[in-house]
DNA sequence: AATGAATGAGAATTCATTCAT
DNA sequence: AATGAATGAATTCTCATTCAT
């Protein structure tokens, strides 16, 4: 179960090998239940090694939040198009989050079901980087309203409750795409097609699509005037 | 911080005494760090009665999700207007399901934190409850494609797909407009204003509409057959 | 698993109930793992009925400690044939002693296993009936030394050691004759065979004989002045 | 009541001190009611370093059952002299048995009171050692028989039922030689007298002779084919 | 004669964390 | 750089026992 020991590892790399063991066991076990030994254990150090470069458990945790935040934004970032419309930049960037997502789905369970189920400390840290890529969306949506040249029409609250919708629904569309049998982190075949039929994983493309098709669409006709109201 | 004791209820009663508390204690602590102590505190009677009628932390748990999920579902079905169309169905389901999220934000952290976090056992009984509604969702949208005279344009896994999407941006919103600061269960106006400025919470009904907004009117086009693709 | 219940049961039965689903219950547990709930349900009366009629769980114990106590001389003594030869008399006592310990194994346990394992109060209780049998046995020999017209020529101390092996070979015989298989209360078969071949319980007078055959006759040879001694 | 305190001791021997002070704390309190807060606090140690080095009560206990057996398995084999008569082996046999016994009237306990009581796990690991020791006396008397020319006079079966008897009677030999007050560990002299006036614990060698001096007598008659019958 | 409701006290077990080397 | 040895403080769960009816 842990990784093969090797002794006289450089502080930087074995501080790598412990988060890596700590985001992997917060992911299955959750924070309370994830005990330093089997953290130790996984990270083929001894228990005092651990305490010694991370300090503690919430220290630990909190490394482990920060890492996989700033790895997670890193990839969103990095896939957005900058000089692209606003529309191709909003795809390409959740083209890489569920991408990264997929990817690393430990990382993203500690962010996502984790991190904010424990107290102030971590929750605040996830929910700041969620602001942040809330914040990203949203001006997304701004940009694309100036783009269809309608001003004033969405309110600044519609707004944002727009972009929370559109980061919920991304969020779900991750998970339901990496439909995970829980214990078989054995077949990790990605193999792409290029049909529309249903297959095991989507590709991070398609999911994106897919949200694009839903999300844009509406934001359109919703830029349109063309609102939707009980009465009708 | 517990409730008035009084002795010698009957069973039922404390049940669902019990049931109250843990639903408070799970929600704010999360299972883990919930205690039955302080959960037997809560509802003002003795641990071991705690054991005596609910069993183990596991079943008080469970019991606690089975509660929650009921509650929920019966909210949201009893809030549909039954023959309807497929949008005012929709929407006013969306409505019973933020009115009952907003006043039962224990319930729904319980449900939507907690128990998609702690093992198969929970994460089940929850995500069966979801898919009930994912399924129900993916109806509307079938009958509102039939209604609108579009047949076989939208894949059966696209349909999905939104349906997915749709929830997990209901949730998302339902989060963002409990705003809690966590510690002040006190300010619980609930003030309805007609006007659309922002302000503490918004009522259930706008909320709907918000989320209507942006995805009824995606499916709308969506139905034309006007399509986002990458290339675009 | 519990006695049908029928309620307003005269004093002097119920407790008999309770004692039978006791001895069973304490037999099967041990003292400290059989609970009072336990005995309680498997009595079909209510936990402080047991209390209102035996006081505490002590009390219940040492209630079943006299009762199976006592029933085990009665049995004994009922079966020894009063005016016949020392040997005689033995025979019938033993085979009391291992028809009664067959047909009441609960009752065997609870008074070999149970009472001698739980400190001062119960194991006294037991060792009391024990002496009072070694004191039996040790009568009987020297009776039978007597008999045989040997005087002094077995010391006092001697004679309690023969007794106290006596009684332990016994003892022993009992449990190896009862083969428990612990969960096949079923097999209750006693069908008495004439032939010496092996079957599954043999009857309480060959037991008797075997012990007989091994013990009377050593003792009939140390009578005649026949030691066995190391360096021979 | 603890041991001298020594911090920092090697793990090989904290275990050992652990065993002693289950052993003992077992012994004089039974399986359920020894705590290990009392186990842990007579070894010296913190429960915790109990539960490191054991895991658990139950496998405490059996590691308890396992030494002891071993000990006693080992303390009977060293002493039998291997090429001597049958007669003298079993002789010498019985010698080892109880000297270990009055040696270690604690693990004698564990072994033969507790173990016995709690549960299928235990009870079959003493049971195999009483096998083990019974199947060794069965050798003995088959060999016996070999020696005095008497082959066949005695059924296998009643071969069997008389090691049974022996061994039987030789336990209680042993309880009734180390008479405890049970909570005078205090006088513990092995004074050797060569008379054979009674005194406080006779030597093992003397016990060990009158056992033989009942049954190898008793078994000399029985070879001669003079069988005890109920007519007599 | 009988019971549903309730609890104080204690038991096993686990964990984050430190010390001495 | 790294660890074997050790623990204080919880936490879940059980049980004998009582009270009010």
């Amino acid at each position: 179960m842990s990784a093969v020991k090797s002794k006289r590892v450089p502080r930087a790399v074995r501080e790598q090998q412990m988060l890596d063991a700590a985001v992997r066991t917060f992911a299955r076990r959750g924070y309370r239940a994830a005990s330093m030994d089997e953290i130790a254990e996984v990270a083929g150090v001894s228990k005092p090694l651990v305490y010694l470069y991370l300090n503690s458990k919430e220290e630990l945790f909190s490394a482990v939040i920060r890492r996989e935040s700033a790895a997670l934004v890193e990839a969103v970032t990095a896939a957005v198009e900058p000089d692209a419309p606003a529309d191709r930049q909003l795809w390409s960037g959740l083209t890489g989050f569920f991408a990264h997502t997929a990817e690393h789905p430990d990382g993203w369970a500690v962010l996502h079901q984790q991190a904010r189920t424990h107290g102030e400390p971590f929750a605040l840290e996830v929910a700041a980087m969620r602001a942040e890529i809330v914040r990203f969306v949203t001006e997304l949506i701004g940009a694309a309203a100036q783009e269809a040249g309608c001003v004033g029409e969405l309110a600044d609250r519609e707004v944002a409750g727009l972009a929370h919708a559109l980061v919920g629904a991304a969020e779900s569309l991750a998970e339901w795409a990496n439909v995970r049998t829980d214990e078989d982190a054995s077949a990790e075949q990605e193999q792409e097609q290029e049909g529309e039929r249903g297959r095991q994983r989507p590709a991070a493309k398609d999911t994106a699509a897919t949200l694009m098709n839903f999300a844009w669409a509406g934001l359109g006709r919703l830029m349109d005037g063309e609102r939707w109201a009980p009465e009708a």
